[in-house]
DNA sequence: TAAAGCTGTAATAGTAATCATTACAACTCT
DNA sequence: AGAGTTGTAATGATTACTATTACAGCTTTA
């Protein structure tokens, strides 16, 4: 079981976003081609990291802006955004236990608040990593190669 | 994204096993009908639980016994027994990041570590839920019910 | 020792999810 | 008006999960 490479994908994209934002406009073309995802998933990853008021965007002219600052950014609303994590949570129950055994009938109940505990540790640690920190890294390691990058474009 | 329902599947194997062991064969077949999951994937399951030494079966003789007491059995280990997230972890990456793009170049040192730490928090919740809990708060809540179940097998 | 009951495992199929791709309408800016 | 973009639907390839059938091999017991 993983999570889906949407999740690293919209990291990558906001990413991009703070980084290049300012001296150019960061399209779907664009982020395409820095994260060898095909453009039209990056479209709707966008799209749903919108939904998620996590960036603007608009039809016509490109380019996508964050719409808060990269401290307020956690790596759990990017989660949230993009992974459909609602319904089921992270476990998925067997569906069918056999509600006239006794273990059948209350293996569900037993086990979900210590799964949904489970769960939340997850959670709480995707809370406490901004994207400020991984901007932050991103531009230390990277210090000498944009030139040439930008260039390209 | 999602764990395979393996995982609860095996949780509640595991159960039956130590609830009815004492008094009847704990047979695949007898499995199939508590979790409502088809006998083979039992068999499957077990299978993965006989390699992670958690229970043992024999091959002629039906019947499966626990190969550890209960409480030296975490749902960590379970999981690990039953879900294939060895090789690259909770998390997947896009697999082609553009190397000429700073960011794409870093972005997976960056994260990687982090990412980490978020599946160790999940883990280690899991380390911290061994299955003699499950099976008290089953008998718990089940008290009465068995004699039922007994008589129909 | 033969029959009955299990396990172990391979092969096949249905279903669902993920990602890539094509296509095109709608929008913005020059 | 035209070029460049976004938003979104539709289609297909690939992969994973689960169910199911089939059968060889082992154990127990009658």
């Amino acid at each position: 079981m993983q999570m889906t490479s949407k999740f690293t994908t919209a990291v990558h994209i906001l990413t991009c976003i703070d980084v290049f934002g300012d001296e150019m406009r960061v399209t779907s073309d664009f982020l395409s081609g820095s994260t060898g995802v095909n453009a039209v998933i990056i479209r709707n990853v966008l799209a749903q990291l919108r939904g998620a008021g996590i960036v603007n965007t608009r039809q016509g002219s490109g380019g996508a802006h964050l719409a808060k600052p990269l401290n307020e950014i956690t790596l759990y609303d990017i989660y949230r955004a993009v992974e459909c994590v609602d319904d089921e949570g992270l476990f998925h129950f067997h569906e069918n236990p056999n509600a006239r055994c006794p273990v059948g009938k209350n293996i569900h109940k037993v086990m979900d608040g210590r799964l949904s505990a489970v769960q939340a540790a997850m959670e709480n640690e995707l809370k406490n990593i901004t994207l400020a920190e991984i901007v932050t890294d991103t531009n230390l390691k990277s210090a000498h190669s944009f030139y040439k990058w930008r260039r390209m474009k």
